[in-house]
DNA sequence: CGATAATTTGAATTAACTCAACTGTTGTGG
DNA sequence: CCACAACAGTTGAGTTAATTCAAATTATCG
């Protein structure tokens, strides 16, 4: 029952006609580059929810770009509690990290079904030698890559709480507006736990600042589902040193 | 008075008897590919302490390795405040943020008296279309820029004060061991300010905390001195959830 | 439908911060 | 060469933002 082997599924989800289009590796290249591209991607069965695509000490073989649906990739500290390093949304590549190990670092664990292009690592590595323009885009989602974490860096360092969240949320807005989903109405992939995880607050913390910031009218809460009222607010709250209450008056 | 024209000053301080040796570039490459690499790279006059490598908004056009001394990367807040993302020891690259956006993103300042290695990147990118081996360990330095930041991004949001400043301590240790200085006494080229804003801590909680990992006999401080005394202790400090003081009993 | 997990909310605690004073170091100019 | 200013670091005391612990409420799933 294998349907790997059904060439016209691999045709309808090539790298031609994929939604994903310039967020992706094959940014820049031509079509028949793309077409060599698209020869050594994998495309598996979706992810479930919390499958893994990998493991710490796994070796290194692929790289993945979600496609669709949500990956969180986390560490465990010696009492076996999670530690999240970032999430991973459509268009969005994962496994860098373990190119210089050959090993992966840390778990990769689907938030709801997901679906994934793996990219053979070496089989990338050799068809860049062919094509400097997909050598240059990966270079670009590398540095893309160490930018983000440095600006996560200085947020983690001088930020409080308010501000930590407030930029989490602006920062998934603007990652579902540039896949072409709506920026101020989506569903959190997400649990609070998971949030709280990854900015370094406690989850009951994200819960109450969830309230404030609908009690302040920058946005509705429901459970997952958050709808942006006001993302100018919302960008105060993250800059200026201003306190929430003074951020929307009327 | 220009002393870049003199070849013989240039081939003193070539790649192929620099003593960074495998920690950059030039890892895994052969005597001709060196000499190649070492076509193109820029030796400059030293920085000054307080100098900048570069600034925001410069458009980017090298990746720099220090060879002595070290530099602080930075941001500004809005009140202008610093805040602190790295620093970079000899034979530590930086630049790769600015990779994806062709321009500079933060501060780069001298701590000392520093010199570096210029490298245009473009002229890199051309060279590694024809050395597979330059382009596999520009991507492994990314990698492990991705992967240290990745550590450094769990750090900050699981760990208290302590546990961040002797993770702070003992990777400086292994950094300059890697690079033949002694891992057990050196001197901290930044400043308590610049530890704290790093680490997300206030300079007075850092100072403190040299004076706490001193009265347990963990290390020793004077100023910018510093003298690991029990290493193993440093690390319990880490990784455990003990307390300092039942770290060392006697 | 009942059990388990996720979320919200409240109250008490605390780690780290801010503010403030003091000490020691470094550099400068008379 | 000393005095003085400017800066870096240390130490103390009071404050606070966020935590931990606890309990109640609401979803989710077999």
């Amino acid at each position: 029952m294998s349907d790997t082997s059904f060439s016209l599924r691999n045709i309808k989800i090539a790298c031609s006609n994929c939604s994903l289009g310039a967020l992706c590796l094959p940014y820049g290249l031509d079509g028949d580059d793309v077409d060599r591209l698209d020869e050594i991607i994998k495309r598996n069965h979706p992810y479930q929810r919390n499958e893994f695509l990998f493991s710490p000490e796994q070796s290194f073989k692929n790289l993945y770009v979600v496609k669709t649906g949500a990956v969180k990739t986390y560490v465990q500290d010696d009492e076996g509690q999670e530690r999240v390093i970032g999430f991973h949304l459509p268009g969005e590549i994962l496994g860098l990290d373990a190119i210089e190990s050959n090993k992966h670092s840390c778990f990769a664990k689907a938030l709801e079904t997901t679906a994934v292009c793996e990219m053979p690592f070496e089989r990338l590595e050799d068809l860049s030698k062919d094509l400097p323009s997909l050598q240059h885009q990966m270079l670009r989602l590398m540095s893309r890559e160490v930018s983000n974490e440095s600006q996560m860096i200085a947020l983690l360092n001088h930020s409080t709480a308010e501000e930590r969240l407030a930029s989490f949320i602006v920062s998934l807005a603007e990652r579902f507006q540039r896949r072409g989903f709506s920026s101020t109405d989506f569903f959190l992939p997400m649990s609070r736990q998971d949030i709280g995880s990854y900015l370094g607050l406690a989850l009951e913390t994200v819960s109450r600042l969830f309230t404030r910031f609908q009690e302040l009218n920058l946005l509705k809460v429901e459970r997952k589902h958050i709808e942006i009222l006001d993302m100018d607010g919302l960008k105060g709250v993250i800059s200026h040193k201003t306190e929430c209450q003074s951020v929307k008056a009327s």
